[in-house]
DNA sequence: AACTCGAGCGAAAACGTTTTCGTGTTAAAA
DNA sequence: TTTTAACACGAAAACGTTTTCGCTCGAGTT
């Protein structure tokens, strides 16, 4: 078990200093030949490598980035850490991942524990509980530090940094046309809370969808749920109770759901009733019959993302101008919807 | 935009030493009170924190542990990243996420990228490409330099580490052996090329399983694939070929492609076949009908080798001892069944 | 008055680098 | 022979901590 030789190592057992192993190492013509051709055979023997660390304290940053989701067992989320690892890696940096767990205090102690010294900067997406407190005094304090920060699906307005999105709005109205353009009329919509910005937003799509076609919003089919069963129960209530004949579901699972409790009463999909979901998972390609889905490209979110926050640690960015880029959703039809 | 305060700079702002500073902020008895409330309200008034990278060369480690996976986008090591993640976050310990994507190239850059300073060990997941080739250099290195590494899923038995694993033949053979209890007698394995080590003990407790029960071994029935459009078409001939009445897929995605086809063909699942995978994922809980599988306990492994790693370098565990802990699987029993 | 002792603090080393600025030696130029 | 300049290298500072050791000053003891 050898360990890990350091330069004043090498500069002992050479008997040079540690300066002239260090610029030798570099190659710098500040050496004779002799001497580097003497050090650096030594350490390709020894196998040395610099201790980055010491790379980091001397340089003042650590090639780390920091990226805080709120989990980390979910398709849209793993995409955008591909994205973003893989720019990462192509520029020498490594990833740290931290879980907030949706959870408000997780997201603070996180955010504390990278922000002095261990990154360089951050790419998150904010937990369902900080959205619905509004309490953003951790994102002002690393930027107020001068951390480069980058937002992305759950931004916060208020707070100015970089941010990543996607039209929302724009994406759900599209998945809502096409229901109406493929003939339904009477199309219900599955959302969450108020208090998820992106819930709210697409929600915000659905209605003025159906006001440019000119039909009439009825609130009866509007569902708003939080978690699994609560979804189910209501979908069931819906179905039992209202004319449906198209369901939009703010992410997949809920349209998924919403699509087994259907065909659970007998409609056929997509027939009597159409089904669209909103971001493009696994379950949804998967699914019988196929889901239809408005697609995020996450990978691609999370490309840009990474590549937003290099530039601003490289300065290849003018300081003190934030941009907000809305990556492009688009539709993926398959057999759920006509 | 106020930078980080130090030390240093607190130091000169109160006209006393660093030393005095550093001990007055851990509350040392070697100074005077009045000094140590001076310094402490100071120090909360600029926000002061110490810096990371200072500690980790100080005390030559860096709290940071190093994760690598061939892949992130897939439910199992979504499952193994949270539970090392939550041990890891109540130790203190951060999580640095580095993905192989299959490629030895890339798990051995990235192996050395933080093996340097920045990670106080490792937890590892082979990628396929290492384990075809059955190169393990840069495995046997980290561990030369006496950095604590556990392997989870995909492990090196030629490297002496502690690991994490699952007892594959076993599961695969109580899943078989479900199979038969039920009535299956003609059962196909959907299995990947015999170098993925798991794939390779799953087939082995198919066939114990198939002996146990007096089956005779059909050369027939194995179907060997690499990705979704072979198993496709693979599952496709083979059911066109032979009379099947159980289905074993080796992992979540064969099963379900497998059941698909089944499905697509006219058969009835689970009454003509019976089908069952391996890895509960998403899809398997939301697929039509449920899958039945046999479900790994992603978590408990995360957590599981995040204590085992961390146990190490507490120096709670005795040195130079190795331990391969099995996780238990178990059956998730839904209806693709009888 | 000389001594001891402890309280309170600072200097310096250490962690592993990089980089700036000398400094001594030698050979070429005057 | 003296001056100059290039060459080859080393010392030291710096990054931000923690920790050991030593110093000074004053109070208490003989």
């Amino acid at each position: 078990m050898k360990k890990k030789v350091t330069l004043k190592q090498i500069a002992k057992e050479l008997d040079v200093s540690v300066s002239t192993v260090s610029k030798a190492l570099r190659n710098s013509s500040e050496i004779s030949l002799d001497t580097r051709e003497k050090v650096q055979a030594f350490a390709k023997l020894y196998n040395y490598r610099p201790n980055n660390i010491a790379i980091s304290l001397k340089n003042r940053k650590s090639k780390n980035i920091g990226v805080i989701i709120p989990e980390i067992v979910h398709h849209f989320f793993t995409m955008v850490i591909s994205g973003i690892e893989n720019v990462a890696n192509s520029n020498g940096y490594n990833v740290i991942v931290c879980l907030s767990n949706e959870s408000f205090a997780r997201e603070v102690v996180n955010m504390e524990m990278l922000a002095h010294g261990s990154i360089d900067g951050f790419i998150m997406s904010l937990s369902k509980e900080t959205q619905e407190k509004g309490d953003y005094h951790h994102l002002r304090e690393v930027v107020n530090q001068g951390m480069p920060l980058v937002m992305f699906d759950r931004v916060a307005d208020e707070i100015y940094c970089d941010k990543v999105v996607i039209d929302d709005a724009q994406a759900a109205y599209n998945a809502v046309n096409h229901l109406i353009a493929t003939g339904c009329r009477k199309i219900a919509i599955i959302t969450t809370e108020d208090h998820v910005s992106v819930g709210k937003l697409r929600t915000l799509g659905y209605q003025n969808a159906l006001q440019d076609a000119g039909i009439p919003f009825n609130e009866n089919l509007v569902v708003k749920v939080d978690g699994e069963e609560a979804c189910e129960k209501a979908v069931h209530q819906l179905l039992k109770y209202q004319v449906v004949d198209g369901i939009f579901g703010v992410n997949e699972l809920f349209a998924i759901i919403a699509m087994r409790e259907a065909l659970k009463r007998g409609f056929k999909v997509p027939e009597d009733i159409a089904v669209i979901g909103f971001t493009d998972g696994i379950l949804s390609k998967y699914s019988n019959p196929p889901l239809s889905t408005v697609v995020q490209h996450g990978f691609e979110i999370g490309v840009m993302a990474g590549q937003m926050l290099i530039d601003k640690l490289e300065e290849r960015e003018t300081e003190d101008h934030y941009r907000t880029e809305v990556i492009k959703t688009s539709l993926e039809l398959r057999e759920s919807t006509r």
